[in-house]
DNA sequence: ATATTATTGTTAGCACGCTAATCAAACAAT
DNA sequence: ATTGTTTGATTAGCGTGCTAACAATAATAT
């Protein structure tokens, strides 16, 4: 059966109205979409602070699970790869915000810390994002973030079982 | 006082937990997670074919919006900017799957066309995107499938409206 | 105790989005 | 006709994800 094969009429100027259907061929290519739009404003937003998206998203992340705490740890957290994690560290503890101390039991690990100016900037940087959610989701009523968060949850799900169950034969 | 968390008052009441308020101080990494695992997926169904997501969603827009467009048409269909176009046709014209030819009306445009093996590509290409859809969002009803189009269209349109608001202080 | 395997982190380099700067052609204004 | 602006496309280079390959250490097995 055809499920998501309507290639629409394009809408041109749809201001008001949202226009589904415009997106329904490829739910992951409006996903991409929205998240480079939605890192474009909080890159404009940090911009002040010397700051991009990966590296205001490593700070929220150390902020929550906590100072002290692995690498490996906070890549977990953020669901990113180690590698792509070491770099935005190195350039962070560049910019004096954060620092890696050695890990007291295992010599191979570091933990990571704020300087004190890192954690001075935490609350103009929470603010700042605050300010780009409520211009992102104000409008958007409990019951549909709720529904949304539901939806991706299930579509993050599916992924992984996918390529859980696609990966066997590559090796 | 506390600003960021959760404007609404929290419902609670819902059998199983409401899963925004755990997702809501980072819907938009939640958006970056699934769109880089659905990359994930698609570059893994169609890497037997030597694509990638960029050169098989080039592909497919070219075939919807028809042979014989610009870049410039098919850039705005992906929204996507034309310098990660050219990267990407630049590599689909070496594999020989599509091809520039010279516009007749205006020296500086190309137009865009596919080569036979590159036509002949597109079946088995459908074919394997419509096996990943169907795993990402096979179990998903069309209640829930438009309810996501209809908030993501509405976060895009959100996006928009922050960055314009935004971006007049530039210069 | 030694040899093997697993884990932490790094480096190197690719994929694909972006902006800025450039060139040539088209269009507009005088 | 000349000059200035806009537009189609490209190049150069950054940001941030990834995998692969490595070094150093820890953990495990024999």
């Amino acid at each position: 059966m055809p499920i998501h094969t309507h290639t629409g009429a394009l809408p041109s100027d749809t201001a008001t109205q949202t226009a589904h259907h415009k997106l329904k061929p490829s739910v992951g290519g409006a996903l991409g979409r929205v998240h480079r739009l939605w890192r474009q404003a909080i890159t404009h937003a940090v911009s002040p602070l010397e700051l991009t998206e990966s590296r205001w998203a490593v700070l929220v992340h150390l902020d929550h699970l906590g100072e002290g705490n692995s690498q490996q740890a906070l890549a977990h957290a953020l669901a990113i790869e180690m590698p792509s994690l070491t770099r935005t560290l190195n350039q962070l503890e560049q910019q004096k915000l954060i620092e890696r101390r050695a890990a007291p039991n295992d010599r191979r690990a570091h933990t990571l810390w704020f300087t004190a100016q890192g954690r001075h900037l935490m609350a103009d940087l929470e603010q700042r994002i605050q300010e780009v959610r409520t211009a992102i989701y104000g409008n958007l009523d409990d019951q549909q973030l709720d529904q949304l968060a539901r939806t991706i949850c299930a579509m993050e799900t599916n992924l992984h079982q996918y390529l859980d169950t696609h990966r066997e034969d590559c090796q």
